[in-house]
Formats: structure tokens, C-alpha cells, sequence
DNA sequence: ATTCTTTAGTTAATAGATTTAACTAAGTGG
DNA sequence: CCACTTAGTTAAATCTATTAACTAAAGAAT
């Protein structure tokens, strides 16, 4: 499965200095306030070796220093932070209902965000739009003065895993295209690291990247809107994002779950998407592509069509939250996607059919936490950006 | 998901040096005959650090030259090789219904092999056999005067990702058990790495690192015998291997195909389990647990009972084939474990099941390759000797 | 046959990163 | 006030890979 941070196999002095620094970094990021002498010890570097780097790392802006940290008995220690002050990071979501850029600091606080429901029609007219916005964006006074580190942007469909080609985006009508260059002319003067990656891959790097706390060893990202797919991330200072031979790893929406069930636009029948999507949900309760979903189904109240298809949809989704659980073994399952919007008559089901079909494989071990993410309307533009900072903290 | 052979994220001088040794004796496994030269272009270090390296391996017995390699015009380079004469990795298979060992070259070749039926009873009485085979095999002429590099030990369960500890093996009645401990008093001897790894999780690294050519980007392992689990691997010079927070990475027997389904021994209905599994199909035969599956089943011979239970079995694991295509996108998918023997009746469905239920997510792109290995006897135990290897290669 | 060109591989000097060891800095506790 | 502990810095030492120049060995052209 290629991966994006990974190190390589093997290198030269410079890339051990890479490595290391890349590892500092991190270890503030998963411990803020960490001092010198606990990076040493985490990492296993010297003081000597950590203090070199750190002081390298405050005078380009990428880490500051805090409060002094009281030990017990000796010399305090100097706190350290990511800086925040110096750098933004921007991201772009490309969803089939609209599009959305954002503008973080390098701990993942949103500076500046920028929604619109247009939905996209070429890829030409996208990135014309897109690079509007970005560009009102970059003008902003609160990060007109900061360095960018680069532009991260997500696309509703499988991406190769060794170039930035959105391979199929049915939702948008998108064979093929290379986003990436289609919007690059359109904004020749921001420099830095140009990523292009799956709206969920990104949504699962970004809860991984920014999580508040100690990141837990891995996370899977279900991702319910139009479509339905999952992204998955593991790694300690390099968040590792496997994609697959062909960049389909997580493509859920079309595992099998129900053999003989409902026929698929993809040919199959039974497949989560017929159950749990919102193109099924609309087929289900005849709504059509040109409503909001949200705004139709609250419209039609307290309805026994719409509870039983939004609570056959919430069982499915428990159905596949099982499935990944018992495939990948995440230390944390993540809900988001617009389908979150629906509400309790959704998730509910979803998680207790997930609460109520735990099997005891390793009895009296601790559940695995789930996260639901009711509003995501940023998760995936913000996941793009933590990977331009993942990115750029190699070339740090 | 906790990875085995992972580089660490930082290091000294000294992890430098091993990672660049790792990185070139991985490159000499993968392209068999490589010179010094293809070396150095394909890991990017200069011929320099690549001769010197080469030349200590070459002394410790890690590689050995062969013939020359013509260039057009110009000095033909040194074809080099794993040094299959002067190491010997040891693996180790506790299945259910037997024990087997291997002694394996550094290129994966099996020197020697034994097998036993004897169903394992308790740890304590099977590390006593374990180490008595291990112990002839260890005194056989073929390999006594090689070193040992060490034990690989596979196992039918969940084992925790950090620790070398059985957490559950439902069909041999073991709960938490520290297996290695087990065995090493009775073989004091045997020294180098000890290792202890799920039976897929062997199996699958093993057809990777000791794939014939090439290796592919990905593979996953399908182990279909009294359960159904899998295991998978990815990456170049350190064969990654996602364990998951609990080890249950790959537990796909218990991931639901048919809702509102059969019981499941797990107390959930419907899991691959109930329609694919040694267990299953003998509990829909009405086939004893003291019978051979595979000679009750010939013993049958054309009977319309059994070929539907073996088609369903087979479409099941079908299923399962395609469910996990779609979650991880593997370059290959393997097919072993015992219930490979029971033939066509049971294979064609899964591949025929297979093969129609590809969607057209990614038009024209070619298909996955499906190794099937029909006889899988030793595979586990040469996937856990191929990863003593890939420990001993950081070290050597 | 000789020379030129190309590619393979080795060697000595150089550059660069981390470590070691000694040091200074800054707290607590008796 | 002094002993003790922990944090952090500095200069010398160590070790690794690179650079650049070299030797080695083949084919092609003259």
C-alpha cells in the first residue's frame, strides 16, 4: 500500500537529519509542552542532538517555547509548542454538493474557512472557482503575513496512489483528471507542497494529524454523504495512509453485505451503498437530486417510511463499522460525511447494532471508541492540510 | 497497526548504517543477480557506501558473487545472491490439527521439513514436541553446521501486537498464552531472533518476502482451514504487517456476509464463518471433528449435498475475496489453508463468484492475481522463518 | 593491434551528523 | 550554604556516507 510520509528504505546523512527532525516535530505535536530533555527521552536522541535541532526548528518558525516546566528537584524544563504564528497550511474539499477551502496553523486550528454549495460541474470551471477562493483566502489579513506551506485538496473519488490523478469520481462525472495541473495556472504564485487525495483518506489523516491529546495508534474514518468510503491511517511520526494497488483500499461502499440485496450503479447487488448512501436514501424515499437531503427529509416529520429506511441505513452502517472493525482493528472509528446531518434516527441504530453484535473474541478487552463528527462540513479540507504540513515538516 | 519490521522513526549513525544494509540486502532478494552498480541505482547510495557494505556481507556469509554480468560496452558488474550455504532460519506452525517445522535458506529455499498430526493439547505438552522436532531437524547433517539466525512460531490466533503473547485460540482452548516462554526452556541452544506471529500474518509475509521475482506491492492471504483469517503485507525493504490495536487485523471469519444468517460459535449470525470454515461445512455435513474433512468429503463422493455445501462455502469465500479488494486493494490475493485440498468443488465457486461480481469501479484496469496454494502445509511455518530474516537483516 | 569509450568497482580524503563528556544553569531539600 | 537533581549547551571525538580520483574490464572504432 503506498503511503505519502513514509520514509525511505535508506539514505545519506541528510536524510537521517530529515528523520530526525521530522521525528522532534512530531513528538511535540503528539505532546505539546514537551521539553527537550522528554524528547530526548522519547526519541532516543541525545540532549545534545535535540537541542541542536530544536534550536534550528524556533528560529524558522516552526516551534516556540512556553512556560518552564517544574521538576521535581532539578532544573525546570523549557515547555515547547508547535509556533502557530508563522506558517498556514490551506486545504480544499471538492464535494459533489459544494466546495471548501480552509486556512490552519500548524497545530490544526482553523484560521479561516470558505463554503460554497455550488455543485461542480467541469474540472476547468472547479479549479476557476477553487482558486477564487483560495485566493480571497490568501488575502486575508489574519494569514496574509504567514508563510504557506502549501495546498492540499480533496476529490470524491479514488486517487492512483503514485500520482495525483483523481482515477473516478461518479458522483461528479470525473474520469482521470489530474486536478492538480488543471489548477495550478490558475494560482502560479503559491508555492509549497501541491497534494491531491480522497475526501476520506484526508478526513482520517486530518482526526489523526490534529487529534486533541495523544493520537490513538490508528484510526478509521467512515465516511457516509452521496457515496459511502473509508479511509484509514496508522504511524507514529509518519501517519502511514495505505491506498492500494490502485488507490481503492477503503472503497466500502461496495463490499457486500447483503448478498442478493438491492442492485448497485456499480453492477453488483447488496453492496453497503444501497442501503447506506445518500443516493440510496433519496431512491428509497423519492427525493430527488436537485433537493437537499437534509432539508426533505426533516420536511417530511416524524414518518414511518423515513425511520425505517434511515434505521435500515444506520444498520448497515453498524454492519460495516463491524466488518472494518474485524478487517483493520482500529484503535478508533471516526463517523462523519453529510449523512451525519440526518440525525439520531441514523446513528442511533448505527451504533447500537454495533454495540449489540460485539462478539467476545478477547473477552474484557476495552470497546473501541467512535467518534461521530455530526458537522464535517471541514474535516476533509482540514485533513489536507495537516498532510501539506506532514509533508512539509521532511523539508522543515 | 503495530508493524514488526518497521525502521524506528529515529536514530544514530549506527541505525542509519543498518537501514542502508537492510535496504541493499532487500534489494538483492528482490532482483536476484543485481551488481553493485544496479544496487546503487536502484537505493539511490552511491557505489562507494553500497561496495562497502556489500563487501561485509559477502564476509558474514549474507550474500555471495556469481557470474559476471555483460554490459554493452563496458566492464560487466558482479552478479550477487542471497548466500543460501551458510544461514539457516527455522520456523514453526501450531495448527489445529498438527505441528510442522521448516529450515529454510536466507532465499527461502525449504532444506528440511517435518510433520505431525497430533492435535496440540496444552502449550506445555506441545513446546515439549515442538522442541523435539526442532531439536532433530537442528541435528540434521543439511543444516548443523550453519547458524541459526533463529525461530519464527505461528500460531491459530489473535496475537498482541506488542507483545508475543497467544491472546486466544478458540480451536486449541488457549487463552494468553506467552508461548516462546513456553518453548524456551527446552531448547536453551537456539539462539538468535524469537518470534511469534499469527498463522496468516506468517503466511502472507512469507509469499511476500520469498515471492518468486518481483515481489508485488501488496499481498493479501486468505487462510481458510478450521477458521477463516488473513493476513497482510506491504512495502520494500521492511515487509509491513498491520497487527491492529488488539492484533485482530484480518479476523475476516467473523465479518457478517449474511445478515440475519447462521450462528456463529462467536454469538453473532451470519459471519463468514458459518458458511466457509472446516468447522461449518463439517456441522452442515454432520462430519465429525475426530474424521478427516477431506476424507469423509472424498468418502462422499459426487453427493448433491455436499456439492452445495462446498458451492456455498466457496461463493462465501468469494465474497469475502471481493469484500476485501474493496477495503484494501491488495496488488495479489493468496489462497491457502487446509480447506484448499477439498478441491475444484470448493475453488471455482470462490473464483467464479469472484470474477463475475467485478465491478467497474476503474474501467479497463487489469485484474487482481489469485494464487491459489493447494497444499499449504509448511506455508506458515516458511513465512514465520521468512521473518526472522527480515528481524536478522536489521542486525546483521 | 591499438586506442577510445563506456561501465564497474575501489580507495583516500572530505563533509556532515550524532554522540560523548565536560560543562553551565537552575531548581529542591536538608 | 551545600549537596543533589534535572535541564540544557558546548567542543572534541566518532562514525557514516559522499566526493573525486583512481583502477579494472569489456566493446567499438580506427
Amino acid at each position: 500500500m503506498v503511503s505519502t510520509f513514509a520514509p525511505q528504505a535508506a539514505g545519506d546523512l541528510n536524510f537521517l537529519k530529515k528523520l530526525n527532525r521530522s521525528s522532534i516535530l512530531g513528538t511535540v505535536r503528539r505532546y505539546p509542552g514537551a521539553t527537550r530533555a522528554d524528547i530526548a527521552a522519547r526519541t532516543q536522541l541525545t540532549k545534545a542532538t535535540v537541542g541542536g535541532v530544536v534550536q534550528a526548528l524556533l528560529e524558522r518558525g516552526w516551534l516556540r517555547e512556553g512556560e518552564l516546566q517544574p521538576r521535581g528537584g532539578g532544573r525546570p524544563g523549557r515547555a515547547l509548542y508547535l509556533d502557530d504564528a508563522h506558517h498556514v497550511l490551506l486545504g480544499a474539499d471538492i464535494g459533489v454538493r459544494g466546495l471548501r477551502v480552509v486556512a490552519c496553523t500548524l497545530g490544526g486550528e482553523v484560521l479561516l474557512q470558505r463554503y460554497v454549495t455550488e455543485a461542480p460541474t467541469t474540472p476547468e470551471e472547479t479549479a476557476t472557482r477553487l482558486a477564487e477562493m483560495l485566493r480571497v483566502l490568501r488575502g486575508d489579513p489574519v494569514i496574509a503575513d504567514r508563510h504557506c506551506l502549501g495546498l492540499g485538496v480533496t476529490v470524491p473519488g479514488p486517487v492512483a496512489p503514485d500520482q495525483p490523478i483523481l482515477r473516478l469520481a461518479p458522483n461528479l462525472g470525473w474520469i482521470d483528471v489530474a486536478f492538480l495541473e488543471v489548477l495550478r495556472p490558475h494560482l502560479p504564485d503559491l508555492d509549497g507542497a501541491w497534494l491531491l487525495d480522497n475526501e476520506a483518506n484526508a478526513a482520517a489523516f486530518g482526526e489523526f494529524y490534529f487529534h486533541d491529546g495523544i493520537p490513538p495508534e490508528s484510526i478509521v474514518y467512515i465516511s457516509a454523504g452521496s457515496g459511502i468510503g473509508s479511509g484509514l491511517v496508522t504511524g507514529d511520526n509518519y501517519p502511514l495512509v495505505p491506498r492500494g494497488i490502485q488507490g481503492l483500499v477503503g472503497e466500502i461502499g461496495h463490499t457486500i453485505v447483503q448478498p442478493g440485496g438491492l442492485y448497485c450503479h456499480c453492477g453488483n447487488r447488496g453492496c453497503a451503498e444501497t442501503l447506506v448512501s445518500g443516493w440510496a436514501i433519496r431512491a428509497a424515499l423519492g427525493i430527488a437530486d436537485t433537493e437537499n437531503l437534509e432539508a426533505a427529509i426533516a420536511a417530511r416529520g416524524d414518518d414511518a417510511d423515513v425511520n425505517a429506511v434511515l434505521r435500515r441505513a444506520g444498520e448497515a452502517l453498524g454492519t460495516l463499522m463491524l466488518n472494518l472493525h474485524h478487517t483493520l482493528n482500529p484503535a478508533m472509528l471516526v463517523l462523519g460525511g453529510s449523512l451525519m446531518h440526518l440525525g439520531e434516527r441514523l446513528i442511533e441504530p448505527a451504533l447500537a447494532y454495533f454495540e449489540a453484535h460485539q462478539n467476545d473474541l478477547l473477552r474484557g478487552t476495552q470497546r473501541v471508541p467512535i467518534k461521530v463528527i455530526h458537522d464535517s462540513t471541514f474535516t476533509a479540507a482540514r485533513g489536507a492540510a495537516a498532510q501539506v504540513m506532514a509533508k512539509a515538516a521532511l523539508e522543515a
